[in-house]
DNA sequence: AACTATTTATAAGA
DNA sequence: TTCTTATAAATAGTT
């Protein structure tokens, strides 16, 4: 379509070759564009020049939703897949964090509010481990805070030397035996206690 | 390029729609084939009729080859919005859960441990906000102890009541006097609690 | 890039 | 569909 006829070879001058490149290009997408008019068409078109620059044209949406389309239609693999992937581990990961978080939260009230809230045994056993770590630091604080009680009272009150030691004994047999992860107490108002006790 | 000219708008009759969609599909391809050819170039072209048939050309190697080859170009050095972004956003989401739950871990070992480990004032914020959940709980808990341990002591030693109604009035005057929703990281030590009762 | 002689593509009809 | 043909479009070579 011109003064004379093409040969079907690469033009080897890179004149030649250049201005047909840009001419022919700009055909080719003006009628892929006229075809998606005219027959309601979905059409892709991507040019790589010989020198490697990109020139594309998706007539509906994007080009990328036009190869997922592709990937779907073929069958293969969506190009996808060095983005989703990594991102689907992250999300997972996040979630892990999100609920490790959460067991944390529910566990400090497990412990600190009398078992009322109701955990599962998986969460539990994550449970557990953080408890493993803390549970030295809370029976050593409890203990400190019983004995100095004790003594506090003792020094105070003059208590008879038979009976503190009875005490003693007793007390510290308590914490010993006393298993914080499972303890579910019914809390009880401080004034509701004060009133038992006096 | 016909008997007439053509209107840039879907042609509503199905017959010619269809009869066009063949011809001028036939003549994108064949135009798509002739710049690579001719210019040496990579060229891909996917076309979807409106019944969702798919036809496709790849003038080097395969569609799949073309795809890989055009994701790397948008999707490698230039911008990699479609990836890296969201990941970079998903790691710094996954650091700031790792480090709320190493903030938890600290603020409990901190709680429990008597303090005895530092914490910069971001960290105290942070950790704040979870106190300010559970305080009431731990406050409580740790009064239930106290309380408890003092009417063991009280039914074992038999303490007087002089002494019983006064330790009464002061702990209940403390309670309604204590401020549980902004006393934070200055909690006072149960013996100075106690010194300040007896 | 603009022009123009030609080739090519294709719309309508058979 | 496919073939034919008149005509619109594209474009090769030129300026």
């Amino acid at each position: 379509m011109g003064r004379g006829r093409v040969q079907m070879k690469r033009i080897e001058n890179p004149v030649h070759r250049q201005v047909t490149f840009c001419k022919r290009r700009a055909g080719l997408l003006k009628k892929a564009k006229e075809l998606s008019v005219l027959c309601d068409a979905e059409i892709g078109v991507v040019i790589f020049s010989a020198h490697g620059k990109l020139y594309e044209l998706a007539t509906k949406g994007t080009m990328q939703e036009l190869i997922e389309r592709y990937g779907k239609y073929t069958g293969g693999p969506p190009a996808d897949e060095p983005m989703v992937e990594p991102m689907q581990d992250a999300k997972k990961e996040i979630e892990m964090l999100k609920q490790e978080i959460e067991i944390l939260q529910k566990g400090l009230r497990y412990m600190f509010g009398g078992g009322c809230e109701y955990m599962s045994l998986n969460e539990l056993l994550v449970l557990e481990k953080h408890l493993e770590i803390w549970i030295n630091h809370i029976r050593s604080t409890k203990m400190d805070i019983m004995f100095q009680e004790i003594q506090m009272l003792r020094n105070k009150e003059g208590i008879m030397k038979a009976a503190n030691k009875c005490l003693h004994e007793t007390i510290e047999e308590n914490i010993s035996n006393t298993d914080f992860t499972t303890m579910t107490t019914n809390m009880m108002h401080p004034l509701t206690i004060a009133n038992n006790i006096f």
